[in-house]
DNA sequence: CGGGATCCTGGATGATACTG
DNA sequence: CAGTATCATCCAGGATCCCG
C-alpha cells in the first residue's frame, strides 16, 4: 500500500495500521458503530439518549466509547448546554461531514451489491 | 440505519450487522487486511507468496484466511495451475472490481484528510 | 440525563512448526 | 509453493452497577 497515490506493489512498510492512511481510516471507522453514528449525525444533531434509542443493539458503554473516539479524532463535536437537566448535543465537525461523501459511495455499493455477496453465516 | 435509501432516524432493527448492508460490508472488508488485498489484486493478479511478500506484517495464516473469506464472498477468485511446482493465482471477480471504485473514494479521502485526524495513539 | 468503572467473553490476530 | 495445525494473546464489545 497505499493506493492510488503511492505506487502499489512497490512494498511500503505498514507494520501497523497507521502506516497506511486507508487502512488507518478503515480501522477508525470500520468498527461496529462509528459509521452508523456518523451517518445519523449527518442527518441532524443528536442527544446522547436519542442516539442510544436510535441505534438498536448498542450499549451505553459502546456509544460513549464511540462518541469519545470520534470526538477525539475530530469527526464529531460535543456541545454541552447547562440547562436543567443538562443536555449534550453531538454534531459532525466539518471534517466529519466531508467523510459523509466517500462513505455514501460505499453505502451505494453496499445497497446495490449486498445481495450478491455470498455466504452470509 | 440504513442510509440513504432507507429513512434514517426512523429506527430499523439491526440486531446484528447483517441487518444493515452498509455495516455488513464494512464488517467484511473493514478488517485489517481485506482492503489491502483487494486493492493489490486490483492492480494485477497475484500468487500467494507474492501477496505474502507484498503485504508487510501479514502472517501466512491471516493471508490464507483473508483470501478464503474474500473468495467465499465472491470478491476474489482462486485459480490453480497444475504446473510444477503448482501455482495458485488470485484475481478479483467482477464484483470485487466493482468494489474498487467506492473504495477509491475512501482512499482519496484518507489520503487527503488523514493528517487532520487527531490523536493517533 | 449523560455518563464512568468494573468484570467478562468471543473473535480476530500472531508465532511457530509441519506438510503435500 | 501454498498452504494446515496448534497454541497464545489482545481487544472490541456486552452486562451490570454506580454517580452527579
Amino acid at each position: 500500500m497505499c493506493p492510488p497515490a503511492m505506487t502499489l506493489s512497490t512494498p511500503v512498510p505498514l507494520a501497523d495500521h497507521r502506516a497506511c492512511p486507508v487502512t488507518d481510516v478503515l480501522h477508525r471507522v470500520g468498527d461496529r458503530w462509528s459509521v452508523i453514528v456518523i451517518v445519523l449525525l449527518g442527518e441532524k444533531p443528536f442527544r446522547f439518549n436519542e442516539l442510544n434509542r436510535s441505534i438498536e443493539g448498542i450499549s451505553q458503554r459502546m456509544l460513549t466509547r464511540t462518541l469519545r473516539g470520534l470526538e477525539h479524532e475530530g469527526l464529531v463535536s460535543r456541545n454541552v448546554f447547562p440547562t436543567n437537566p443538562p443536555g449534550v448535543e453531538y454534531t459532525l465537525t466539518a471534517l466529519g461531514e466531508s467523510l459523509l461523501e466517500p462513505l455514501s459511495a460505499l453505502t451505494r455499493w453496499a445497497l446495490e451489491h449486498h445481495e450478491e455477496l455470498a455466504a452470509k453465516p
